[in-house]
DNA sequence: GTCTATAAGCGGATAGAC
DNA sequence: GTCTATCCGCTTATAGAC
């Protein structure tokens, strides 16, 4: 979308938006210049228009692709039919260790969605919602079939998607905990969240 | 702190601070201009830096008022040798309630630590440091009287702080729900993650 | 596609009148 | 303690040579 007409190769722009992920999550959106990303990219001020129109493009750029992949990755593992104690499983699995392994992405979708202009915002932000209200069904879902136990739905799953986010903000990958047992330990604490047993399992691969 | 020698009242420092907090909270510390909050205030610019020297000691004084109020309110609360369950009971009402009445202040807080400089920062997040290890000996001591099951007192407390502090990032003060209600869902919340059974009392207070 | 050079404006901060 | 006026560096973005 924000490539010049014209432009062939994708390497540099692939070199920019990772520049700008980096130092967008370090120092945040309004605070790097365009002259600092094209320093790390090691290109000059001029040549990132030959890749993206603003520095708001840039911007959109990285949130819409982290957002698709995001909801993309999640919609192939998520089975809306599943056992509600699978679903939840399976949601908590794959959000925690995505979380860890995108840390600065996840942390600017968080941040700058401020720094959107309207019209990009609801791009982004309808994509965020979708996510937030799947998460929501697979709660509500276990709740009427009598396997959750939760007050509500709504500040259930806002709470568990904040308690999971929330690993970005402590995780190191050279960390006392692996990412396995970062990931056991989640599933635990969502199973206890929802009232279900934790099971032997669960407790014997943390162990293990 | 920040005030310049010789003023001497403190009504427009406190209404700068105010601007502060809410601009800062709405578009970044980076994306609000000096100019901006002398606007918002009913100011001209110079006049800011008779009670601010930079833009960085606004940051930081507010920041510091924060964090000193969050801990000075919280260890008011806090009874290191009470029952576990009514510790954490007790935080979980002081810090939900404490994050949807200062929103923006809390906000700031999470997002802009990066935004100081080293020296500032260690102060504010000295302060953060020492509430995180509250939280944390709160879990570890129910752990070890056997009243808490958690598998890991560190990333407990961060989960429990994640999932309780990002109430602000949906809470709306005309919403579906009153604060009261909200409070009782995270002690709910709360009480199940550490496999405390959900109290009749709670449950009835949330009904009624 | 990248470079250098430059336009045009906003940023933090200061000086000095009142 | 607030005002107006100003300094000057850095910002995004563009123009045109190569």
């Amino acid at each position: 979308m924000a490539r010049t007409a014209g432009s062939t190769g994708e390497k540099t722009s692939l070199a920019i938006q990772r520049a700008a992920v980096r130092l967008f999550a370090e120092r945040g959106y309004a605070a790097v210049s365009m002259r600092a990303i094209a320093e790390d990219v090691g290109i000059q001020v001029g040549a990132l228009y030959n890749h993206f129109s603003t520095k708001q493009d840039v911007l959109v750029q990285v949130l819409l692709v982290h957002m698709r992949d995001l909801i993309e990755k999640w919609e192939t593992i998520y089975d809306a039919n599943g056992q509600p104690q699978d679903v939840l499983e399976k949601l908590v699995r794959f959000h925690v260790r995505y979380h860890m392994d995108r840390h600065n992405e996840v942390f600017i979708s968080f941040m700058e969605l401020r720094s959107l202009e309207p019209e990009n915002f609801s791009k982004v932000e309808a994509i965020r919602q979708r996510y937030e209200h799947q998460v929501r069904d697979v709660l509500e879902r276990g709740r009427v079939l009598g396997a959750f136990a939760l007050e509500d739905a709504h500040v259930s799953a806002m709470a568990l998607i904040a308690m999971m986010t929330g690993v970005t903000n402590w995780y190191k990958p050279d960390g006392r905990l692996s990412g396995d047992e970062i990931e056991e330990i989640y599933v635990a604490k969502a199973f206890r969240s929802v009232g279900l047993p934790v099971t032997h399992d669960v407790q014997e691969r943390r162990a293990g």
